[in-house]
DNA sequence: CTTGATGAATGTACTCTACAACCAATAGAG
DNA sequence: CTCTATTGGTTGTAGAGTACATTCATCAAG
């Protein structure tokens, strides 16, 4: 059902067809794993919402981010940082500082017990992950999540 | 940012880092995508939500499939997928059949709106992916394709 | 005809999210 | 220095999406 010769540039009519298809795969499974990550997640860590780790797990990276940047990174309303920090700190998880600099500022931090749960929520995503594509090869890892990078990338 | 230190031949380290950093990109980039998809889904149609729409390019696929085939097929609770009829039976794009040897089960199809915005909202979805991946090799493209389809297969 | 399984709907509650309105602090223009 | 616009953040409100538990109706089998 596919086009067979990629080589074969003398038919641009065929290479269109081929992208088409491609394009249609593409869509169609990122999609697919777009409507299954959430509960995916949740099954992996049902104590740590998927948005409080990857928020946790920012804060960890970039130690002294503010919320604004956050929602900048994220794609997000202020406000849903906002109280998803909210939440994480009722937790016990990340710690709000006031800027001396800068009054408004807000620098956040990771506590002790958000730094531990961070470690372990990873491992067991990491594992999972690792049992999920144990059967391929470095190559096809390798070459798969440089395409993820570049696609992702790509956003205007 | 890659570990600087070949292992000699007693542990099979090094491969295992190469793993390892390939599949914590892995990670990190799918999880990326699952969080952006919902608000780029709602920018692209923000007329038919993107679980909505998923569902109903099922039903269009697969004619005369029940509420439970898709909870299934999706990972979702019934109850997700009865609220989720409902909203498009109410939109007048889906259809409730009875069944006819089964008093309990409800056959689906689209209606003629529903066939029609489906082709409408694919249309618009595929510009949007064939504008983001314009610069990509038609190879690049098929192989992204079958990563992607090789991880989703690879679901348990 | 009971009993148990199955397809679906409903009650309830929680997460995630956006938009709008607001407050507090800063930075510039005069 | 004062007034205003901007910026960082919170809160009120609302809505989508989801799950779990319960209930209802129907079917299948003893």
């Amino acid at each position: 059902m596919t086009t067979q010769h990629p080589h074969d540039a003398q038919t641009p009519r065929t290479a269109e067809a081929g992208r088409t298809t491609a394009v249609d795969t593409i869509e169609r499974e990122l999609t697919a794993f777009a409507r299954r990550a959430r509960a995916t997640a949740a099954r992996l860590h049902p104590d740590l919402p998927l948005v409080s780790y990857t928020l946790l797990a920012h804060i960890h990276d970039q130690q002294g981010c503010r919320a604004t940047d956050l929602a900048a990174h994220y794609m997000l309303d202020k406000s849903t940082v906002s109280r998803q920090l909210t939440t994480l700190e009722k937790l016990g998880l990340v710690e709000r500082r006031p800027d001396p600099d800068d009054h408004r500022v807000q620098v956040l931090h990771p506590t002790e017990a958000g730094a531990a749960t961070l470690t372990a929520t990873h491992a067991s995503r990491h594992a999972a992950y690792q049992e999920r594509l144990a059967d391929w090869s470095e190559d096809d890892l390798t070459r798969f999540a440089s395409y993820l990078l570049r696609y992702n990338n790509s956003r205007t």
